[in-house]
DNA sequence: CACCGCGTTCGCTTGCGGCGAACACTCTGT
DNA sequence: ACAGAGTGTTCGCCGCAAGCGAACGCGGTG
């Protein structure tokens, strides 16, 4: 606690970052509300956004604000297509989305949500999961708390930063996520029941780096409540479940090894 | 041409971001590889490293390298979450891959290259599209034709940057691929035939900002060549032609705006 | 018209960030 | 076992890059 240290570190840069994690939050800034929050001048931080834009990591709206820019996302890209978790997974989750024929998503744990890094579109004319699904709190989502479940400090983070309500079905007291997860840990497998979405559902289950190793990553189908579970509910956890095991099984073999603990996010 | 400003801009920022720069053509890389390409000393770009990692821009493998990290990742998700483009096309991508039955693509140029930043993966069995697919040269490409076509710019780009053969039908003679472009110019569309990969072949079609703006981007589906040409290929260009119409429309009503054209790369 | 707020530009000064050298360490191939 | 060359890491010094502050030109508001 107590700001260890103030770290002089890489003055520039760290301004850089910061202006860059702003637009977690806002998809758009102006010159001067970026300086306000990062905390520096409007002069200095003309620069930095000026080397940023001739980078493509920040592109200027016809409004003069700025925005993300493409770079970043070629940057994102190379990421996900370098994980060996998500090569592996891909063809699995085809063949899942064949089987189920719902929506059927590969996430990863950051920090308290899931980051979705692979998804497969389901077969029905709904089109549930478009915009916003490419990240959610674990406390919504069935791949969350799947992860949460065996990742103790994920969901310490989840309930620091708030549980948010969604829908009337959310989860939303510490206590009561507890229990759910050790229910989830009991069960194996994670269900969200119009908590993220009304008339959304979703099953999720863990992955392993090994058979007996840590969880890294939850697979996850999702769809419309009544489709998704009833009567074939049994029939998907299976599924689910049995592509859980083969995806653990192939990291495993593939030694897919757990990307260093970052430290205590700021 | 002839280094027109040394630009001693932000030095540090600068040196970060070739660092990143770097991971574009090899994923891993170690300590001093770094800082004899970026060209700088091993300390200092032991402290940079230092930072990127601390703010998760990169990470570390087991054997002390580096490697892009998560947090890029959630840059670029937020990049293509926030792109109107994307977010109109998405839709009427999941249509065209329901009534064609093959995977289906969203790509905007980005240099020589076309970047996809979005795709429905088609119903077969058949796994095309999977790794590299994120990211690809315009002239081995249909999406990519169908934007060079219009866009002279990246066609040049393309030309400099050299044209690699990947096949036996690639078109690696720029007359050849000029004389291509104004073909597609003609017809509208752009047909690519086992010049990406043997046996895979895709149509693609441009799409504009304004009904006679500029092109901005493109939708190609691709698949089996058997399958996606053949007795349905009229079809099928109808109907990638038409959502194509559909999309750009739909861009018009929405006034979406082409981000501002980036000077001279690098 | 004065009054904000915005983005942009220009010097000044200083502290931080890049350099270089030295360190511990792991693999090579004599 | 011994250089040797390759890593990644740490330390201190000095120079200039980079952040500050103030001033300027706008466009919108009351």
């Amino acid at each position: 606690m107590a700001e260890p240290a103030p770290k002089p570190a890489l003055r520039s840069v760290t301004i850089a970052l910061d202006v860059l994690d702003s637009f977690i939050r806002d998809s758009e800034l102006g010159l001067s509300e970026l300086a306000r929050r990062v905390g520096v001048t409007k002069s200095t931080m003309h620069r930095t956004c000026g080397v940023l834009v001739a980078r493509g990591a920040l592109e200027r709206t016809v409004t003069g604000k700025y925005r993300l820019g493409v770079r970043l996302l070629e940057y994102g890209q190379l990421v996900t297509t370098r994980s060996a978790l998500r090569t592996q997974a891909l063809p699995l989750l085809v063949e899942l989305r064949n089987a189920i024929g719902e929506t059927v998503q590969l996430g990863v744990p950051s920090g308290g949500d899931v980051l979705y890094i692979e998804r497969v579109e389901g077969l029905g004319a709904l089109r549930f999961t478009t915009e916003a699904f490419r990240r959610s709190p674990v406390h919504r989502s069935s791949a969350g708390k799947a992860i949460a479940a065996f990742r103790p400090e994920v969901a310490a983070a989840r309930i620091k930063a708030g549980m948010r309500p969604y829908t009337g079905h959310t989860i939303v007291i510490p206590k009561m996520f507890l229990d759910e997860l050790a229910k989830v840990r009991e069960r194996g497998y994670a269900i969200s029941i119009d908590e993220g979405e009304l008339g959304l559902s979703s099953v999720g289950v863990p992955i392993r780096d090994r058979p007996d190793g840590n969880v890294i990553a939850a697979i996850s189908t999702a769809g419309p409540t009544g489709r998704l579970l009833g009567d074939h509910e049994s029939h998907h956890v299976r599924l689910m479940l049995n592509a859980g095991r083969q995806l653990t099984n192939a990291l495993a073999a593939g030694a897919y090894t757990l990307p260093r603990q970052r430290r205590a996010a700021r």
